[in-house]
DNA sequence: TTTTAGCACTCAAACAGTCAGAGTGCTAAA
DNA sequence: TTTAGCACTCTGACTGTTTGAGTGCTAAAA
């Protein structure tokens, strides 16, 4: 076992190297006899031989069984990673994919986000994510509402972050145009900007005497925002092409591949991962260095999305451990800053003192 | 080979019936003598042999080879659905699951159909999925605008079908609440009710000149419009359990699952098969019976769900030709009734000669 | 001192052979 | 018409063998 703080030689880099980037591209234990045909490694199969063992004690690389070739190790992603693989050259084709997204400059995140994640599987194989934060409390900055007939209208609440939430209230009752413009004068001025736990029983009665019709109209409307906002909202998570990691040998494994949809179906771990980064950096996880324990042998790399200093979001994709690291460091890179520089903050959450001018 | 038409014996009957019952739940062929163990065949295992070979014979059972047991042939499966399997009693707490459906009683189609799905997926432990028909043109009935600053708002839209789609509009240029009222009055006025391709250029120039800045702020509006409403929209799919799936020996192949997940992802098939049935019956595709290839060792039940006389979705399962058909049938044939009575013609629709009434 | 050729060694994967067990079809007796 | 019994077939589990890829080590070459 040889002193861990000893820098590798320029030899056992590029052999190192060449293995995880061979490995990479086949997904199989790589010999040394198949090295010698890179012009870099000018040397003889038992040459390498001797850096692979060395290379192994050192925690770089492992090997399966005592006859099999070698193959990376986490540390030896690790720092490849940090040290070793070259720059990702975009292709003409990808710039083109990637700046696609620009048209929907003046769309909503939900609609951005879900694009992104559809180009980023699509332009990686592996599979895109993406995750939209929700703010720290939900709450209805503006009602507006749209009547559809005597029992039926519709309610639209705007959300303090920007959303808009719609919801059909039908009623058993009659309930006049002018009746609803007042209820929406009177949601407005009295709830719009309390969080859920705002809306108390005085409120509510205060509501009820200054609306015609209140007593009924009131207490069905009350949970119908309960239910639209209060919905259980941690943020959106989207994926986008989770069976293109059935490709790879590494999930044909039935279990594997039960794990991932499990992933994706849950949520929770994901979200959690996703949303516990505010920094400026492009994260890359590499299988267990992430605690999710389905994830151990796949990697994960994203990146936080902002609009101006405030973390909106992330996006990011998930693959097998050998992942393409440069590539998808590159691409998610340069997506994430897309799309925030598409969201400079006056737009996003351009809502300004709505309250206090909204009354008659 | 024997005569087709001839009727079969109840013993015949009976013993089919137990093959498929029991491959049902077991998951394996059914051979002779584990028949013994059932009351209702008092026959030794060679006289059930015989019996078992003649049903060979008649299509009903197949063989994966010379000593194997039988397993039910789709002809099987089919005879046993149409006339075989008894009637499933729901038990109290799937019941009680069922009907909490109802607390969604006011909520959008999209929201009830989510539930159902994710519902059926629970209690069957196969795969749920349920189509929001599309309606033959989209069109918006009405328009609506909420004001968030100078150069954002946010247009809502509602469709002839009773869908909300909102959409947030940024502008490069200031504009008053006055102006949007006025613009949401002009649009209402002038587009509502008609179909993308009624938008032509002379209308455009109408709205142009009733609206304040309207060579700005036209153009704009009007491909938002475009973005939101013509989005390809067959009807929304939806699913849920896919990975329910993953728990069955059925697909436990790698192959089987990647065409599951493809099914599911291209969306286009399941639309197809789902949308075609406005009968008011519960459809059973057994294996290849349905036309999609990659379901040809799968199973699909489903139902249209309908507001009064129209079909407005349909709300099915997805799991192995062995699947409890029983069960199933009768989950899904409770659960399409259930929405469908929850959804009044008049509740869902009830858009009331709005554009008549509309104008200042 | 470093590199390399060569050789013995190890292991997985593919293949063939054997065996037990489950289930069958058929025949002859009940 | 039913059934006991038997010969037969096929799968799946297990074993042993072979092949080939790749290794570590040693001794010679550079």
């Amino acid at each position: 076992m040889q002193d861990k703080n000893t820098e590798l030689s320029e030899r056992k880099k590029a052999i190192l190297k060449a293995i995880i980037d061979t490995h990479i591209n086949l997904g199989e234990p790589v010999g040394s006899k198949y090295l010698t045909q890179y012009k870099q490694i000018a040397f003889s199969s038992a040459t390498i031989r001797n850096e692979m063992a060395e290379l192994e004690d050192m925690g770089y690389l492992e090997q399966l069984h005592t006859s099999s070739g070698r193959i990376p190790s986490e540390l030896g992603y690790r720092f490849y990673v940090d040290q070793l693989m070259q720059q990702y050259r975009m292709t003409q084709a990808e710039l083109g994919e990637l700046n696609k997204l620009q048209t929907l400059k003046a769309a909503e995140l939900d609609r951005i986000l879900d694009r992104a994640t559809k180009l980023m599987s699509m332009l990686t194989n592996y599979t895109g994510v993406a995750l939209k934060r929700a703010p720290a409390r939900q709450t209805v900055a503006r009602f507006d509402a749209m009547y559809l007939s005597p029992r039926n209208f519709i309610l639209v609440m705007l959300t303090a972050s920007g959303n808009v939430k719609t919801r059909q209230v039908r009623l058993g009752f009659d309930v006049s145009r002018d009746t609803l413009e007042r209820l929406t004068m009177v949601l407005n001025d009295c709830i719009a900007g309390l969080d859920l736990d705002g809306i108390t029983l005085p409120v509510m009665l205060d509501m009820q005497r200054r609306v015609p019709d209140g007593e009924r109209l009131i207490n069905p409307i009350i949970s119908a925002i309960y239910e639209t906002v209060g919905e259980v909202d941690d943020g959106e998570l989207m994926f986008d092409g989770v069976n293109n990691l059935l490709n790879y040998p590494e999930y044909s494994d039935i279990d594997r591949v039960r794990d991932m949809l499990g992933l994706f179906d849950r949520q929770d771990d994901l979200r959690e991962v996703l949303s516990h980064d505010a920094s400026d950096q492009t994260n890359v996880y590499i299988g267990s260095e992430n605690s999710v324990e389905v994830m151990n042998n796949s990697s994960l790399i994203f990146r936080a999305v902002k609009s101006g200093d405030k973390v909106i979001g992330a996006i990011g994709v998930i693959g097998p451990r050998r992942m393409d690291y440069s590539k998808v460091v590159t691409l998610v890179d340069y997506m994430s800053k897309n799309i925030s520089s598409m969201l400079e903050p006056s737009g996003l959450l351009g809502i300004e003192h709505c309250q206090d001018e909204e009354d008659s």
